[in-house]
DNA sequence: AACTATTTATAAGA
DNA sequence: TTCTTATAAATAGTT
């Protein structure tokens, strides 16, 4: 989507990378939340930076917060 | 995208509702894949079906293997 | 399960 | 980083 055809392998331009890491993951937790109200499912969404230092979730309802645990 | 705006409602028909989950679920595996791969970052995601009889997943890498269990 | 009209996401640019 | 815009990609409704 956007202005040219997506490869995809590792953006190597870390500048690159951040932007569409901000933007994909935005994007990634809409849609989990989306399929989970329209479809009625449980979801449950974890991201975390290579470097391990940002975590962002996503997790419909009540039953799927207990579904994991997060290391460290 | 498609015929018609999505409104962000529970999929009363449940013929509908079973087609867009198939269609919904493969897009956010699809795209929790790409983010993982382009921006270079874990990745976990679980669906479980609202009866819980079916269960999917994505996990990048290694480490989020050990993030979540599932309980039941 | 395929198709296709349209919406939505987003890559690139400002 | 936020906004805009052109285009790719996802998908709702249809066949």
């Amino acid at each position: 989507m956007g202005r040219g055809k997506v490869v995809v392998k590792r953006i190597e331009n870390k500048a690159s990378r951040q932007v569409s890491f901000s933007k994909r993951r935005r994007g990634l937790i809409k849609k989990a939340q989306e399929l989970s109200i329209l479809c009625d499912v449980e979801v449950g969404l974890i991201v975390v930076s290579s470097s391990g230092r940002k975590f962002f979730e996503f997790t419909s309802g009540d039953s799927m917060e207990s579904c994991y645990s997060v290391g460290k």
